[in-house]
DNA sequence: TGCTTTACTGCAGTGAATGAAGTAGTGCAT
DNA sequence: ATGCACTACTTCATTCACTGCAGTAAAGCA
C-alpha cells in the first residue's frame, strides 16, 4: 500500500490545486473581473469545462478552503460539555471560527484575496454573504437541536444571525478602513462581544 | 402647465411600471429562472435592451420599490431628538423599516413574490443580501454621524449588524417555516428585540 | 422653426454556465 | 492478462445575462 488514495484521486486534487493556483495569480495580477474561467482554465492547462467540474461557479474558487471551517464551528455545538450554557457554547463558536479564519490559508493567500475582493468586487461580496448566511443557518440549526427544550427556531436563527451579523460588518468596516489583518481580527472579536451581550442577560 | 412631471417623464414611469408587472407575473407564472429578461420586456413590449436602461440587473426588478426604504430609516437617524439616546433611535429605526416593509408593497405582490425567492432561489437570495449589506453599511454610517463622540465606526456596524442580521435570519427561518405575514412580522419584531439588548446595556 | 436632450431600438459581441457525446486513464473483477 | 466499469477530462454547441455603439423618434426648449 503506497497511499491511502488511488492515482486518480491525487491527480483530480492536483488539477484542483493548479485551478485554485491559476485563479488566485491571475486574480491578483490582473483583477477578478478581467480574469475569465477560460483564462484560469488555460493557465492551469485544463479544458474550460473541466474548471466547472471543480467549482459550480467563478466565484466559489475563492471559497476553496473554507468547507472545513463550518464544520468545525457546527462540531463546537455538537460535541458541547451538557453542563455548559448557550452562551459559553456560542462564545467558544465564534471565537474558534475566528481564528480559524486567520489561520487556515496562510500558505495559499486565499483569505488575503478574499478580503480585497469582498471590498470591491460586487459579485464577489454577494456570493460570499450568501455563503456565509448559509453558514449561519447551521449553526443556528445546531444550536436549536441542542438546546431543543430551551430555544426555538427562530430564536437561535436571531441569536446567532446577530453574532454573525455583527462579526460580518466590522470585519468589512475595518476592511474598509484599510486596518492591517490585527486590527481586523481584533475588530472581529470586539464585535463578537458586543453581539454576545444579547444573549448573555438570559441564556 | 398640464402637468408637474413633462409627458417624457410620465412615459418612462410607465414602461418601468409595465416592466415590473409583467416580470412579477412571469416569475409567479414559471418561476425566476425560467423566466429571461427577453421574456419580460416581450411581455411589457419593449425591447429587451430597454430593461437595462431601467434596471441594472435581472435581480433589481425585484428591489423596485425599497429604494425608498432605506432613506427613511436613515431619515430617522438624520433628525432624531438630539436628547434621545442611540439605543432609542436606534429602535425606532428598526421599527420604522419592518413596519415599511409591509406597508409599501401590499399591493404590488412584490414582497411575497420576493419572499418565496429569497428562499429557494440562490441567484436572488445572493442578491438581496448584498442589497441589505448595503443598506446596512448606510445605516451605521449614519449612527455613527449622528453619534461621532461615543460610537467608533466599528462599533457602529457591529451594532447594526447585529440587529439587521438578527432580523434578516429570523425573517428567513420564519418563511421557510411557512409562517404567515403577521408570524413573520412577529419573529422580525422579536429578533429586534433580542438583539437591541445588546445595545440597551450602555447606549 | 430649429436645436438639444432623452427614451428607446437593433445589433453585434463577451463571458458565465449547462448539456451531450465522446476519449483516455484507472481500478477491479474474473 | 483481459475485459469491463468508472471517472476525470475534453470538445462542441447552446442559452442567457449584460454591454457598447450607432441609430430613430418623440419631447422639451430656444
Amino acid at each position: 500500500m503506497v497511499d491511502a488514495v488511488g492515482r486518480q484521486q491525487r491527480k483530480k486534487q492536483l488539477t484542483r490545486l493548479a485551478l485554485v493556483d491559476a485563479a488566485v495569480r491571475l486574480f491578483t495580477e490582473r483583477g477578478y473581473e478581467r480574469t475569465t474561467v477560460a483564462d484560469i482554465a488555460e493557465a492551469a492547462d485544463v479544458s474550460a469545462r473541466t474548471f466547472f467540474l471543480h467549482f459550480p461557479t467563478k466565484e466559489d474558487v475563492l471559497l476553496a478552503d473554507t468547507a472545513g471551517r463550518l464544520d468545525r464551528g457546527v462540531d463546537v455545538i455538537a460535541g458541547r460539555d451538557p453542563a455548559s450554557t448557550p452562551a459559553e457554547v456560542l462564545a467558544e463558536t465564534i471565537d474558534v471560527m475566528i481564528t480559524d479564519a486567520w489561520a487556515g490559508d496562510l500558505h495559499t493567500g486565499l483569505a488575503a484575496l478574499r478580503a480585497r475582493l469582498v471590498i470591491d468586487t460586487p459579485a464577489v461580496q454577494a456570493h460570499l454573504l450568501q455563503n456565509g448566511f448559509a453558514a449561519q443557518t447551521r449553526i443556528a440549526t445546531a444550536l436549536h437541536e441542542a438546546y431543543r427544550d430551551r430555544i426555538d427556531e427562530v430564536t437561535a436563527a436571531a441569536i446567532v444571525g446577530a453574532l454573525m451579523g455583527a462579526v460580518a460588518a466590522a470585519a468589512v468596516t475595518a476592511l474598509r478602513r484599510g486596518d492591517p489583518p490585527d486590527g481586523v481580527r481584533a475588530a472581529m472579536r470586539r464585535a463578537a462581544a458586543i453581539a454576545m451581550r444579547a444573549v448573555d442577560n438570559d441564556l
